[in-house]
DNA sequence: TGTGAAAACCATCGCCC
DNA sequence: GGGCGATGGTTTTCACA
């Protein structure tokens, strides 16, 4: 059985949830996943632990980084941006500096909220959000493709989210 | 400028933001988004207004479907699913009720963190978190392919996420 | 680890500006 | 709309089992 980074594998399944992980803390982190401003009592009457280990136990699981944040959740529509976007970009073949500079210009791009490197030749896929389809032509061509390293896009656009997680379930 | 839903419209841009929005509101908004559970009294010292009003604009937010809830953010590796990967499934070309069949057995995958019907030919997109390639291929035979209204998928695997946002920022 | 109580903190309300 | 103060609920931090 391996040892990686204080999780064991078995089977080549992570089974950090058995070991690491009880029914309470899974229970907090699905009540905590769900109602992220819930309080510790609250909490603690939900799962039937007393407020002073349910205090512990959401510490600890943030101090481990399974929790590594709280976030209101926030209707981009309702906000002004309706229209999202999903882009996949295909970068010149160059050294991996190109990956670096696109990288970091993607982080001080507004519109871009989520964006993965995949698996093939330097592409990468964004979800890209801007209040209309005018507003994401001005993305492309005031952003996307100044950036030099960029060698192709392609754009799809969704007609509707149909489940919107923020996680997977615990 | 044509009024809808009670946004107005003007160059084909929402321009919401401009007119039910105010600074104060998008400050609430943008500390709210990065910190879930900061207390209105934090939240009043930020941005410079007394407790009262805040609580007020807070409460408004949330009843307008601006703020649709709060969530921890929980890292879904240090939980046991490293593995993400990006699904495109293409439905049988049949009725719509094919759609709702499909939909509402995404809603029961707990593998399923994302999904979205794309434009084009009954195209869904979906991110499915499992705890290794063992468990994706078991979601593919246990769950996909025996919807009958699958007619094609097409996997696509990302090496790593490059930004990791819940909504646009405000 | 879990319990209970005390102190500090916070949200909320009525009222006034 | 914003600000002030009082009230009741929440969180934190103890000592202790």
């Amino acid at each position: 059985m391996a040892k990686l980074r204080g999780f064991s594998y078995e089977n080549g399944r992570n089974v950090a949830e058995s070991t690491k992980f009880d029914d309470f803390d899974l229970r907090i982190l699905r009540l905590l996943r769900d109602h992220g401003r819930m309080s510790l009592q609250e909490l603690s009457e939900r799962i039937g632990l007393s407020p002073t280990p349910v205090a512990r136990r959401v510490r600890n699981l943030e101090a481990m980084g399974v929790i590594t944040g709280y976030a209101a959740l926030i209707d981009e529509a309702a906000l002004g941006y309706p229209v999202s976007v999903f882009v996949s970009v295909k970068l010149d073949r160059q050294v991996d500096q190109a990956l670096a500079q696109f990288e970091a210009a993607i982080q001080t791009f507004p519109e871009v909220v989520d964006c993965w490197l995949m698996t093939g030749n330097r592409d990468y896929l964004l979800r890209v959000v801007t209040d209309g389809l005018k507003g994401f032509e001005d993305f492309l061509t005031s952003r996307l493709t100044r950036l030099t390293c960029v060698s192709s896009i392609e754009s799809s656009i969704p007609i509707r989210r149909v489940k919107s997680g923020i996680s997977r379930q615990p």
